[in-house]
DNA sequence: ATGAAAGCGCTAACAT
DNA sequence: ATGTTAGCGCTTTCAT
């Protein structure tokens, strides 16, 4: 365990001593600022590589600079919608230097406060995040200073009261559309199943939804909304259950799930009451992934161009960072992506409408 | 953008200041060391409660001590199994106080002698690395210079002549499975579909899959064993397609997928020839998911630990970290967790055996 | 063009 | 029990 035991790191003390000047003029090289001569440089260069120098960016932090890493706090890195926002934060930051610090809260506000509290300490330079913060719920205090105090651009949700850059779908009309969809198939009894907690996002495709069933002169059953109490697929597949265990007159003739694990959960809880898609039931899935086109049927989504919303997002992020003024304007303070309606076969008119 | 302005940080002397006592008085209090009598330390708590003040840990790390942070080289997080390892990783992390910052890699060593490099420079204390590295292909020294110097645990892959301790499933005797199954169904013209580069896990698997044929009497073929360009669906089912086409009497009669990318590929290509599974051709995967068992008909895999996998090396480099010797012992270098090949519904006996 | 020296916020001897 | 002081490795004036 030779790993940095405490003073045998090579400093760029000992990389002058080797190049023969002084540790400014190394710190002139590595920093490229100031005025170094070619030859010295070359020197200095040189001796770099000879004793491995690697720079220390925890030091240099330590002189007003950067610590060019960023939090991204997120439910589940597990769930794909989060993997790939990830994935492409990582893929923007990584253009500009940057580290990303992986937060998972499990929705959790007491996580996310914690977290939270660990990236201030580490002084990351900013925030990326999908906030576990509920609609018509108060925020802890520190939770929100955090945000109003640190570069931050939230992703997917945003938070009352904390006004910072927010980057999400349009899930209002990716619902309204899908829902749509299915009252003019015919469906009149159309459930959602929602998981985990009444986040911004999923409020939003709430009132997408309510929005399509009185535009069309259908009534609101609050008994077709499932909020699972957590969020992942037993959950999803929990609501779905109760919903197919009501009376046929009852029971919906068209389920759409919310995201992906509760999607899962709706098709195995369909499987497992041994019915057929689209025929005893219609579904509708939010966000695509590759096995929906191999399902039996395939599956009809709402997708919304994850990729982007991390890749902007970042953009976003590093243009506050370095201080561009542009970027704290009102008008783009919020940026709505638009979604769009994959329509595949597990949707039809129900058997026996009204 | 008031936050880090560099000046205004709320310090440890102004907190002294505000409380009444020295600098170190309030080190004392916040690294919980040295003797404080209760009033002054309650004095301290308060001042510091008052000016919101949070200790930097960027300055405690120059005096030597922990940085709190690892990295974690992956592939690609969007890959529900590397998912599942970060998802555990952090989990077991943050018991510890550590944070976890996260290394996209596509497999590509050169991306990952990158990362590594400010790893290094960020003085993480240790990592965590699905290593690009592959079997038979030599290793840039940055990279193996690293792996010996740095606490490391490998996950699911290791590479030659890097002697760190690795956690990884059975991917031998995974595969010896999974093959047998097929075998003893009636196969004998069995594909397999792996994706992106030669890793040691999916050499592994491959060596697996020999010795079952090699143990049958059956003949290797290696126009049945693809090796996708890259590591994605589109390469899977790229590959798929190629075996479908094969002329009925040589194409294969069942293809396991060697990851769950590859499987989706296999899939879509199955569906796309208008195949069904298993009547026309029998199908296993790597890596369960949620969907399987919903999909028609329900996929057969082969399993592993995933989530376990994750959270032990996560522990074992803490120990590492922590209690450094006992661990270093060859023992417990390499651990190997078992696989199980969970039985469903795509592997059939083929329809006329020779 | 290069060097000397003063910190950044904190810890850890060493004093008192 | 508490204060003083000297760095950690680096950046950055200010001299030379």
């Amino acid at each position: 365990m030779k790993h940095e035991s405490p003073g045998n790191e090579v400093t760029i003390r000992e990389v002058g001593k080797r190049a023969g000047v002084s540790p400014a003029t190394v710190g002139r090289v590595i920093g490229g600022y100031g005025k170094v001569s070619e030859p010295t440089r070359q020197r200095v260069l040189e001796a770099i590589r000879q004793l491995d120098y690697h720079p220390n960016t925890i030091a240099q932090s330590m002189k007003g600079k950067q610590r060019k890493s960023v939090g991204m706090i997120v439910s589940d890195i597990c769930n794909p919608f989060f993997g790939m926002i990830a994935r492409a934060v990582d893929d923007t930051l990584i253009k500009y230097g940057y580290n990303l610090v992986i937060c998972n809260t499990d929705d959790g506000i007491d996580k996310e406060a914690s977290y939270l509290k660990t990236l201030t300490e580490k002084r990351v330079d900013g925030v990326l995040a999908c906030t576990a913060c509920e609609v018509e719920r108060k925020i802890p205090r520190p939770v929100r200073k955090f945000y109003l105090e640190t570069p931050t651009v939230f992703i997917d949700r945003e938070a009352e009261g904390i006004d910072v850059p927010v980057i999400q779908a349009d899930n209002f009309g990716g619902a309204y559309e899908a829902v749509v969809h299915l009252i003019q198939l015919g469906h009149e009894r159309i459930a959602i199943v929602a998981g985990g907690s009444m986040v911004s996002s999923i409020h939003q495709r709430l009132q997408g939804y309510m929005k399509a069933l009185q535009d069309f002169g259908l009534q609101f059953r609050d008994d077709l909304v499932k909020l699972g109490r957590l969020l992942g697929v037993e959950s999803g597949a929990y609501a779905a259950r109760e919903l197919l265990n009501m009376p046929a007159a009852e029971r919906p003739t068209a389920i759409v799930g919310l995201n992906n694990l509760m999607t899962t959960g709706v098709l195995l809880a369909i499987r497992e009451a041994g019915m057929t898609i689209p025929d005893d039931i219609s579904v509708i899935g939010w966000d695509d992934f590759d096995l929906a086109q191999v399902l039996s049927p395939p599956l009809t989504v709402v997708t919304q161009p994850t990729y982007s919303i991390g890749s902007i997002a970042a953009e976003h992020l590093i243009a506050l960072l370095e201080r561009q003024r542009s970027y704290r304007q009102a008008n783009d303070r919020k940026i709505i992506l638009k979604t769009e309606l994959v329509i595949r076969e597990s949707c039809t008119s129900p058997k026996a409408p009204k």
